[in-house]
DNA sequence: TCAAAAGTGTTGTTTATACACCCATGT
DNA sequence: ACATGGGTGTATAAACAACACTTTTGA
C-alpha cells in the first residue's frame, strides 16, 4: 500500500528540479551475554567518513521500502525472517545533499548466534553495546534513542522477543533478554507467571544443563510471527 | 534529525536514473455531531482523476517532512497548532510514477468549529464520516484504516483529544469524541473517574446551559501540548 | 409536571507487586 | 558437602468494570 496526491498548486511541476534522495537503514539489535548491542558500520566516503553509522543505503528502482530493508539485512547479517519494523522517516539531514534526503528507518531484532557478519576491508561492521557508543555519523545517537524507546515499549505488549532467542530457550534467558533491553533487573516469579499466563510460551519437555546446577526446562515460543498480544 | 548511509556497493551510484517521487500527505481527523469525519480531496488529474483522496503533494525542496505536513494542513483547514505526528511511510504504489513514489503519511486531529474549508473548483475538499466513505483513490481505504486504529490506540493513553475539541467543553461532549473514535460506549462515571484522576483537566468554575437540563460543567485541557500520559 | 441530560459511590474482580525458600545438579 | 542457578506461592495493593438513582433545568 502507498500513496501520492498532488495537491491542486503543484499538480503539473516538472520533475527536473533536485529530486530528493531516498534512503533506506535498519536499526540491527541483538543481545549477546545480557547485553543489548547494535550493529554499525564504518563509513567509508565523506560525509562522516571514518565514523560509525546505521547500516543503510539508497532504495532501489522497483523496491519496496521493506524489500530494501530486508535486502540491507540480509546482506549485513545474513538472517532473514526475523522481527521487522518501520520506525520513523526523517527528512532533515543530511544537509550536505543537494535537493535534500529522505531516510525510512526501521529495526529488526536478530538471534546473535545465527548472525555471521561479511568479512571485508572498506565499510566493515561491528557490535556495540549500547552502553559504549563510538561517536556516530550524522545525528544517529537520536535515532538509535528513538529505536530504544520504541523496542521497549514493544517488549512490555508483544512477543518480538521471539526474534532475539534460539529456537529452543529457558525462562531465565528469556528474562535475561527482557533485562538488557528494558535496563532494570525485574522479579523472576512475577516474570514467570507473566510469560505464562500469556500463552505465547510452550514448554518442550526438554530440559539443558547449563552449569553445576539444576537443569532447566525449555520452552519454545507458540508463535514466531510477531502477534500484537 | 535524519539518516543517510550508503552502503558499500552502491556507494558511487550516480543519481542519473529516475529518481522517486517523494510525497507527503496528512490523514486530517475531525469529530462533528459525535461523528469521527476525515476530510478528503477530489483529485484533478490522472491518475484517479475524479476520485476521492487523503490530502497530500510533493515534498518541496528544503523543506522538513512535518514542515510539509504542516504547509499541507494550512492549506486545507487553516489551522494550525492542532496535534499531528507522522503516522507511516508507504513505498509501493504509486505504481504510476516511473522510479517509484515514497510517500510519507502524517495525521491530524482538528476541532471541526475551527476549521474554515478553502472554497475551490478544482481539487474540491470535503468531510465524511468514516462510516460512509466513497471510493477512493490508490489503496487509501487501508491508509485510513491504519490510521483509525493508531488513533484508537493513541486515545487510551494520551491526551491527543485535546485537538479535537473547543478550548471549553463538557464532559459529555470529551466522552462524546472518545465514543465517536473508538465506535463503543463507555461508562459515564467510570470516564469521568478516569479522566479527572490522570489530573490532565482543570475544572473552570464555569458551566454552560446545552439544553432543557441541568447546566454542565466546563472543564479545558491543563496542558494543549501533547502528553504521553 | 415532565422530559432530558448532568452528576455522583459502592462493590466485586482482575491485575500487578513484594517477598524467601527448597530443588537438582556438577564439582 | 557445597556452590550455583532453577523452580515455586501467598498476601497486599491498585486498577478496572459493573451498576441506578437524584439533580437541575427549559418547555
Amino acid at each position: 500500500m502507498a500513496h501520492k496526491t498532488d495537491g491542486p498548486e503543484h499538480a503539473p511541476l516538472p520533475a527536473t528540479k533536485r529530486a530528493p534522495i531516498v534512503a533506506v537503514f535498519v536499526v540491527i539489535f541483538t543481545v549477546e551475554e545480557s547485553d543489548l548491542k547494535v550493529l554499525l558500520i564504518r563509513r567509508g566516503v565523506a560525509p562522516y567518513e571514518g565514523q560509525w553509522a546505521i547500516p543503510g543505503g539508497r532504495l532501489q528502482t522497483g523496491e519496496t521500502l521493506d524489500e530494501a530493508a530486508t535486502r540491507k539485512l540480509v546482506e549485513e547479517t545474513g538472517v532473514r525472517d526475523v522481527y521487522l519494523e518501520q520506525l520513523y522517516t526523517f527528512g532533515d539531514l543530511d544537509r550536505s545533499a543537494e535537493g535534500g534526503a529522505v531516510a525510512i528507518g526501521y529495526f529488526a531484532l536478530v538471534d546473535h548466534d545465527s548472525v555471521s557478519l561479511p568479512r571485508r576491508e572498506e565499510w566493515p561492521t561491528a557490535w556495540y553495546s549500547l552502553k559504549s557508543l563510538p561517536p556516530l555519523a550524522f545525528d544517529n545517537e537520536s535515532v538509535l534513542d528513538y529505536a530504544l524507546r520504541r523496542l521497549r515499549s514493544k517488549m512490555e505488549y508483544t512477543n518480538v522477543a521471539y526474534s532475539l532467542l534460539p529456537q529452543y530457550f529457558t525462562l531465565s534467558q528469556l528474562q535475561a533478554v527482557y533485562e538488557s533491553i528494558l535496563g532494570k533487573e525485574v522479579d523472576k516469579r512475577n516474570f514467570r507467571k507473566r510469560m505464562l499466563a500469556l500463552g505465547i510460551l510452550r514448554p518442550t519437555g526438554r530440559t539443558m544443563v547449563l552449569g553445576a546446577h539444576r537443569p532447566a526446562k525449555l520452552y519454545t515460543f507458540a508463535s514466531r510471527q510477531p502477534t500484537a498480544i
